[in-house]
DNA sequence: CGAGCGGTTGAGGCATGTCAAGAGTTGTGG
DNA sequence: CCACAACTCTTGACATGCCTCAACCGCTCG
């Protein structure tokens, strides 16, 4: 645990209100980690040992069943992931790797139980996070069940220029093929999808994304408050909500790669 | 208030540890109601006043967008629902309505808060639920995400009977019209499913469902612990999450009944 | 330089949605 | 108590969204 880290762990919403000595205690049992990118950091139906913070770099949560799999959602500094499964001690319902070189801490769960359970403050924080945990959830399952492919492509790229500030051009956080399986669809149908929506407002060239006709593009989109955000606290902590990945449908997985 | 429905409400999971003063106080604040069928108690937006209790019927959760909704859940006695708007004091993500007679308790939400602010037992009974609820929610994703709609209505049929202590017959516990909506589907669709699913093990008799082949259907199945549960907790508590009904994808939504 | 991988594009097929019609059931009002 | 209306469920015919497979390009990295 390197002393630096600890003042941008501080002001994390759920470490943020919590008293001195109980945030020391914490972190004097944790430890922080450097990885290598593509390492599998948690496999689903593991024990639930560590709550993970992201320091730097990015994880990715993914599931799997039967020879599938799927990207469930992206974290990004500074976040958490997986409390839900700490605070139940409970197995994992995801799998998290990092999408490349990344540094994280690891805070022994049942530390995490014993401290909320003594500090209330604590406690409020923790319900604050995982209540927008589940709503950022919500939002998700309510996109794939209500709207189609295209939607779901168009209100994503439209939330995120939204997220940076309205601005006209962006790169894309995270990589094609790992966006397709968190919007549930295939590589294939997002490729075509994107060349389909230069018609309606917005351009993609390679990873950059441009907003040509926003009015256009908003028509089409029809965005949602009670889908689309904001819950600005879900998108800096969250279960791994910074939310850029998302949810994939039934094909919309893709073949495990062994 | 009725003093009978007390005890019932005192050992959910949610309010079984807090103190007794705290669980008076919080009852005496709060509005006993009956209601009648097919009535709209939240539409998704509104400001999250009350914390609900389903004490007898049912009710849905569903969610609507453009001219489109979908079954998010269906709440059975004894459970709560709408807990995460409560605490953040959010806007309701989901609409709620009775799918028949049902009697409910309203908590007001700002009493609710300001107890697990002062009541450490009852934050920790918050947690749990939520946890729940948000790990409910995840297996819900991961099925729509990771499965195709044969596959999501075997396991439906599959846990069904396992939740009754695996009997080989049971009723369905909702309309077909809102289970294929759950289940990201149209009507039409689980309809011919159903039908195709006889040579599979499972056979469909109007409301009545009966396993002529579990080994079978287990098989085409293949249940697994980390989506179709169990976690007992969940079952019990809730956003909503008897989980009978569940999640419909982008079709699998139905026009919306103005 | 060549293997590997992400991304794109095209051809084709299957799963699933849409539309329409009819039987059975339930609830309501005359 | 009956008749009609409304609704669910089912089935068939048809349309289409999305996936699959395959080929190819370009980039990265060993």
């Amino acid at each position: 645990m390197r002393q630096e880290d600890l003042p941008e762990i501080r002001q994390l919403p759920l470490f943020r209100a919590m008293a001195h000595e109980n945030f020391e205690a914490l972190m004097e049992k944790s430890y922080a980690q450097n990885f290598p990118a593509g390492l599998e950091l948690i496999r689903q139906g593991d024990p639930a040992d560590f709550l993970h913070v992201v320091l730097e770099g990015s994880v990715e949560l993914f599931a799997s069943w039967s020879d599938r799999d799927c990207t469930m959602a992206v974290v990004h500094p500074v976040s958490t992931f997986i409390l839900a499964a700490c605070i139940k001690d409970a197995p994992y319902l995801m799998s998290a790797r990092t999408l490349e070189r990344s540094r994280l801490i690891l805070v022994p769960s049942g530390d995490l139980r014993q401290v909320f359970r003594g500090d209330p403050d604590f406690a409020v924080s923790v319900i604050n996070e995982l209540a927008a945990c589940y709503r950022t959830m919500v939002r998700n399952a309510k996109s794939l069940k209500l709207r189609n492919s295209r939607e779901r492509v168009a209100s994503y790229l439209l939330r995120q220029s939204r997220l940076a500030g309205d601005v006209v051009s962006y790169i894309l956080p995270v990589e094609k093929r790992l966006l397709a399986s968190y919007l549930g669809m295939t590589p294939e149908n997002l490729s075509r999808t994107l060349r389909m929506l230069e018609k309606d407002g917005v351009k993609i060239d390679g990873m950059r994304v441009i907003i040509t006709d926003r009015a256009k593009l908003t028509a089409l989109v029809q965005p949602d408050l009670l889908i689309d955000g904001p819950d600005p606290d879900a998108a800096s902590a969250g279960i791994g909500l910074p939310m850029i990945g998302g949810i994939p449908r039934s094909p919309g997985t893709r073949r495990r790669q062994a």
